[in-house]
RNA sequence: GCCCCCAUCGUCUAGCGGCCUAGGACACCGCCCUUUCAAGGCGGCGGCACGGGUUCGAAUCCCGUUGGGGGCACCA
């Protein structure tokens, strides 16, 4: 394949989410594996619904994923908005060429005409003549329309089936079929890959391609992502924008990496794999073809495994936000390493270490119910005591309260309980002996006497 | 209604006529480790939608049924 040239074109509607992410990812593993070009298009001609921020969430987000406008493999952002002139153009030729004729019915006419249901236009103003009105393209009446795509193979669509369908509204401005075709021609497109959503609408975009005298490019339709009812993932009710997933904690490279996996493997048992070698291994033949759900479960596991391996002053750093604003890095340093098996997203990094840099630990109110049974003060008091004169590193913490668990017939699984939620707040969270070596004497005896007063 | 696509464990997938007693991963369930929770180790549960062909042989090829999904705007 030589001077491979594939586009992603997302329109500016919304919040950018994981389904248009996995496009660009696949288009952008065929340019840099082809040595290509990678072309990002905002179709951004309907201006109602167009917002700049979603442009600019676009193109953060791409970033986000490694598609960096600074790559030699990234050309664009091109905006479809600046290439109206164009877009008249070729809907000038095409009128001129008699291969699309202006139209005045409405639906309601046409309706009229062909009974109660409409099943799509009758071609009434085929031969009129007419000089104003909505553009049409004259589709063929018999015969079939065969589309050549590299996923899903050779794939069939009658003829009689396509209605003449609009190409410019009567003012002349031009619609999404013509826009992008006369894009992807201008832009020298020799690759379109995007999702199965819009394969009904490629026989018609390749008759444009046609009638304008080019030949269409290679199509490629990757089946559509769905969510837990199998539907195509929706803005409305899915959680589906990248950012979301971004601000929870989840690492672009785990993203990436599970994003690939949907609808694509590398042929053997491995699922954990860096891009750079995805690159080499991506093949649309190899594109799976129906619909992948979207399991965040699996996206976590992902996450989890990019986390731990993660080096440890990265993985500092990527924790940094989530972090109480008062924490410093000693003191974190020194329990990261603990805290790095348990988060499976970052964001869950706030509730391991808080009670380091809080002044007070939160109160959790299950978690001081279920710890602070009857008895739970003589293990506080008791191991208050011992904590005032020993040795401060956490081997002689854990036989500190060994011995008082000892006292009180309790084994360490029993007795660190109130101990934990009284320094930490909570039942659950890093190895205790660790932490309580790192909270340090004073704070942990204020803690413990804290709890104690709090009980009758 | 019309057109199109799809169909292997709950989920993501391997499989491209004999290596399949169908492999891996996530999830789930046990056990081990263990100061809680994780991580890790070991084990388990669980699938070729159905019916016809073709073939010596079918998860793999063909047809049909059923079931999902997508598309049918003077939206993108």
């Amino acid at each position: 394949m030589t001077d491979v040239r594939v586009r992603f074109a997302p329109s500016p509607t919304g919040m950018f989410h994981v389904g248009g992410a996995r496009s660009a990812l696949f288009n952008w593993a065929l340019a840099q594996q082809s040595g290509g070009r990678f072309v990002l298009r905002i179709e951004d001609t309907d201006a109602a619904r167009n917002r700049p921020e979603w442009t600019e969430g676009i193109i953060s987000a791409l970033a986000w994923i490694g598609i960096d406008g600074d790559s030699p493999y990234f050309e664009g952002p091109y905006f479809q908005s600046a290439y109206e002139a164009q877009h008249r153009e070729a809907a000038a030729l095409l009128r001129k060429d008699g291969r699309a004729y202006h139209c005045t019915c409405t639906r309601d006419d046409v309706k009229e005409r062909t009974g109660s249901e409409f099943r799509g236009y009758d071609g009434y103003c085929r031969d009129l003549g007419r000089t104003e009105g909505a553009l049409r393209f004259r589709t063929p009446d018999t015969g079939i329309t065969v589309v050549e795509d590299l996923v899903r193979g050779t794939v069939e669509f009658p003829n009689d089936a396509m209605e003449d369908f609009v190409i410019a509204r009567a003012d002349g401005s031009p619609l999404f079929v013509l826009a992008n075709v006369v894009d992807d021609v201008e832009m020298r497109i020799t690759h379109v890959v995007r999702a199965e959503e819009h394969l009904s609408n490629t026989p018609k975009q390749q008759l444009l391609w046609q009638a304008l005298g080019h030949t269409p490019p290679v199509w490629a339709h990757v089946p559509v992502i769905v969510n837990e009812k199998r539907q195509k993932l929706s803005k409305r009710r899915d959680k589906v924008a990248l950012e979301s997933y971004r601000a929870e904690g989840y690492l672009a490279e785990a993203m990436v990496n599970y994003l690939m996996l949907l609808g694509w493997g590398p042929g053997d048992d491995r699922e954990i794999m860096p891009w750079s070698e995805m690159v080499p291994l991506f093949d649309l033949k190899n594109v799976n073809l129906s619909p992948a759900f979207f399991d965040e479960k699996k996206l976590r596991a992902f996450n989890g495994e990019y986390i731990r391996a993660l080096p440890l002053e990265i993985f500092i750093d990527r924790c940094a936000p989530w972090l109480e604003p008062g924490w410093d890095r000693a003191t974190f340093a020194k329990v990261a390493p603990l805290a790095q098996t348990r988060v499976a997203v970052l964001s869950e990094i706030t509730a391991n270490v808080d009670f380091l840099f809080l002044t007070e630990p939160v109160h959790d109110q299950p978690s001081w119910d279920k710890a602070m049974k009857p008895g739970a003060a003589d293990i506080l008091s008791g191991y208050a005591s011992r904590l005032e004169t020993v040795n401060w590193d956490p081997e002689s913490l854990k036989t500190a309260l060994e011995e008082v668990g000892t006292e009180h017939g309790l084994k360490l699984g029993k007795a660190q309980a109130p101990i934990r939620v009284a320094i930490t707040g909570r039942t659950v969270g890093l190895p205790l002996f660790e932490s309580i070596e790192s909270l340090g004497r004073e704070r942990t005896l204020d803690r413990l006497r804290a709890a104690l007063s709090k009980l009758p």
